[in-house]
DNA sequence: TGCAAATAACCGTTTAAGCGGTTATTTGCA
DNA sequence: TGCAAATAACCGCTTAAACGGTTATTTGCA
């Protein structure tokens, strides 16, 4: 019961919810991307998805410089039928400006560029620096 | 998605989720069913209470002095694959100290007296005041 | 009408999350 | 080996939730 209290509270929190339907429609992601599509600061897309993460909903997985988070292919217990819920409720309701913005970043990925955010906010924090 | 957020809110906190296995089980209950059943004081029986009807699991019905919960009959959206999955889950898991407190609770009810805690603790309270 | 029971609302305190911002760590590459 | 990018861990602050205890409100009954 204990454990089962501590999955809806990993779903509990609205950054969590987007995170967790990104990776059920795409597979995989990695933290800046995440970044990207969501527009949130890296520390904050880090501590959700440790979190997600340490409820056991995500697993991850280290590919050179970047971490990928994908949804757990073995979940455990009440985990196993709360994911199959939560694809087929959130598939009812998916957010049309995340399937905007996803696609967006999907395209610019794509186009070249690495990782990160983007150069006109990694140069105006280079020279926020003294 | 935001409401979303907030069903799976008020489902991660275990004596709410005790709360709904019961109703789940029995249909309705009261006030003092969960107060005795849980072993919790009234107002922390109260706010977790109130907590799942404004979030849209339960619905309230008073009659005479008591106030019964129960499950919504008419969950909107996403609340009703919530609910669903939550009786199946928690089949699944039930806590047999919990069916064992229940049981006795109804026995102890049925045989006469009316709602409340125990006398025992009736009579201290009552011996506290001044 | 007055009393007792059941319940909700309120209050002050404590604890856990969340956040932005910064620093440390890992990794690839020149 | 040294540098830059990606990410995790840390720090201080703010906010929300939980709790026990108390008070107010509703209701039935004598």
């Amino acid at each position: 019961m204990k454990q089962l209290a501590g999955i809806f509270k990993a779903l509990s929190d609205e950054t969590r919810l987007q995170m967790m339907s990104l990776l059920l429609r795409t597979g995989e992601l990695c933290v800046c991307d995440f970044v990207a599509v969501l527009d949130i600061t890296q520390s904050k897309a880090s501590r959700h998805l440790r979190y997600l993460v340490n409820a056991g909903l995500l697993i991850d997985r280290r590919a050179a410089t970047w971490v990928y988070y994908r949804v757990t292919p073995e979940p455990k217990a009440a985990a196993a039928g709360i994911l199959s819920l939560l694809s087929s409720v959130l598939a009812g309701q998916s957010d049309p400006q995340l399937s905007k913005r996803l696609d967006r970043w999907r395209r610019k990925k794509s186009c070249g560029a690495t990782c990160g955010a983007p150069a006109a906010t990694r140069r105006a924090t280079t020279g926020g620096k003294h």
